[in-house]
DNA sequence: CGGATATATGCAAACGTTTGCATATATAGG
DNA sequence: CCTATATATGCAAACGTTTGCATATATCCG
């Protein structure tokens, strides 16, 4: 249906011929184009609107222009800010992207990847299903270009890897509650299987060697993390303080408090692990963990488009720092700040 | 880099040559094949795991099996829904969804159409950006079938385009209000400059017409409705409910309540269009009103489908129903519910 | 047995690009 | 004036598909 202009129809508007029209528009070297020719052609091209054909190009070997990425889950603001950094990447230098949500389930990845690969497009970024590693195989047989975001690629080893300082986040959720003097705590996180997450609860317990605490898990949802969270509490009266391992899950667990009447960052003390966006309370924000959602996808994005380029890439690991960022969702316990 | 089999190495490895093996691997009528060599074909492709180039094959007048779609903000979950919606109905037909996010910048959105052209995308799903309208002339201009969704397309008539019923959805989310009593309101809405969606107003106060109303307006952000609800709220103590008219803005509006001390559901009462999945709490959800999200990127999806196909599409014109959901955040004033 | 028809396969053009090679003129140096 | 060299342009092959056309054998019916 829809008709599109050809580097023929520009040429033949311009008296020249495709060869040249190819040269002028792509601004190559190599060959010399008189001044004259070559505004007949721009001028020719700029009034019929010529858009030059991708996949045509690319089948001389030039670039798809094309990225795909995969993540586990569209609604997750963890990884569309990743996503909104390497589109921002990546837009600078005319690619696309091709966002699929797997929805974490191995089969939809495996047909996913296989589309893509139909799309041929120039890189991967890859978030691996729950138990999906595999699929990623014909990835790396056929040559392409892939970078791993968030949690690893069990089974595979030597590839490039961009995640958040899992282990760190926890331990510096941790640390800061019991610098504010807690030493009864509650860690609600989420029964992934995958073992980097894990790291989470791990940090936290480093952090936290001389407290008391409880840990709970719970299903990745809003809601599975509110009864959880509201059992922990029945459970534990006696903590002071609960850190969520997951931003996602916190949306619903710290609803657990008000439901019950206490305020927080007074009654109970509450942190989180990610980037709380989904609640502005003025002067009274979360205080969280920052995981560096945005310059994750920034750096893996930077990282695939040097792999694309044939530049060097220094390091096939990258670990992104965290923060904390102080609300005035935790109180202090006895003497106060140690 | 990446290097890809072709037909014709499926050709050469089952002993016959590219146009057979297109036909047997398209499944393509017209043509007799052996039961013999059409599976020595199938064997020597599964072999070699082949797989199709789209862009090879769309130069041939195939479809691209490529879909764009334009939103103004990934982080909206309003838009990631119908992502998500129109991801199900195409990848079930082996298309792949572009993505794109404009950031409500014209600028940025005439890059990406033009981008998107470049890839020959089968067609379009757009939520045109704030004064963007003029950039999808040009995709009218190539013949490519298009469905708009949400927002108007100023200044063109006679498009595909899939809505909201933002009147309906002011209008009910008042006459719920109305009906539990209330009679002096605080709207909060978002002066985007669309009359489309300053519909919602209209609806409100239709159903309010014998009420006091307060009208306010926001920037789009949650931190903008916090400090204007703020305000809105001790210019008018009176006010006994309010209503958000969009659901990022509630994000950050129903915290200031809080914040105060002011027990949501007792205190005050409070409802918001859009769906509050950022905020589960279990038996205390928000009362709010659905505007069917997912719905109505079912239906743009299916549209499109049917335009791509050629199939008949019944209206120009989709308006999705709205439907009310009670939650906790609403009580009764003087007789209650009428 | 002869011609129609069903079965089975190969060949090559075309899609819209990119680019190496050939060609043609102008300019300059000896 | 003759040959290099710089300037300017055209031609055609190739990329990986799809598909119309040609070819060739087997089968069937009168």
């Amino acid at each position: 249906m829809a008709k599109f202009v050809t580097l023929r129809d520009v040429a033949e508007k311009a008296g020249t011929t495709v060869g040249t029209v190819s040269y002028v528009l792509n601004d190559r070297k190599g060959r010399y184009i008189s001044q004259e020719l070559r505004a007949k052609v721009l001028a020719a091209a700029e009034e019929l609107h010529y858009i030059k054909c991708n996949g045509a190009s690319s089948l001389k070997g030039m670039d798809r222009k094309l990225i795909g990425i995969l993540i586990p889950q569209y609604e997750n603001q963890f990884f569309t800010r990743i996503c909104v950094a390497a589109e921002e990447v990546f837009a600078s230098y005319g690619y696309d992207l091709i966002i699929c949500d797997t929805f974490d389930n191995p089969e939809r990845e495996k047909s996913i990847i296989h589309r893509l690969l139909s799309q041929r497009v120039d890189g991967l970024i890859v978030t691996p299903s729950l138990k999906g590693s595999e699929n990623t195989r014909i990835v790396r047989d056929v040559g392409l270009n892939m970078v791993v975001v968030d949690r690893p690629l069990e089974g595979f080893n030597d590839y490039y890897w961009v995640s958040a300082d899992n282990y760190g986040c926890g331990y510096v959720g941790g640390e800061n509650l019991r610098k504010h003097g807690h030493r009864s705590l509650i860690y609600v996180g989420w029964d992934s299987g995958i073992s980097e997450l894990s790291e989470r609860e791990r940090g936290f317990r480093d952090a936290c060697k001389d407290c008391e605490v409880f840990t709970y898990n719970a299903e990745f949802s809003p809601k599975a993390c509110y009864e959880v969270t509201m059992k922990a509490v029945k459970e534990h009266p006696e903590a002071t303080a609960v850190l969520f391992g997951f931003n996602v899950q916190a949306q619903g667990g710290v609803n657990v408090f008000r439901d019950l009447g206490m305020k927080i960052g007074e009654d109970i003390s509450v942190s989180l692990i990610g980037s709380p966006e989904w609640s502005y309370t003025g002067n009274n924000n979360f205080t969280h963990v920052h995981m560096g959602d945005y310059e994750i996808g920034k750096k893996a994005a930077g990282i695939l488009f040097d792999l694309i380029r044939g530049n060097d890439v220094p390091s096939k690991r990258v670990i992104q720092e965290c923060t904390l960022v102080e609300g005035a969702s935790v109180g202090n316990i006895g003497g106060g700040i140690e």
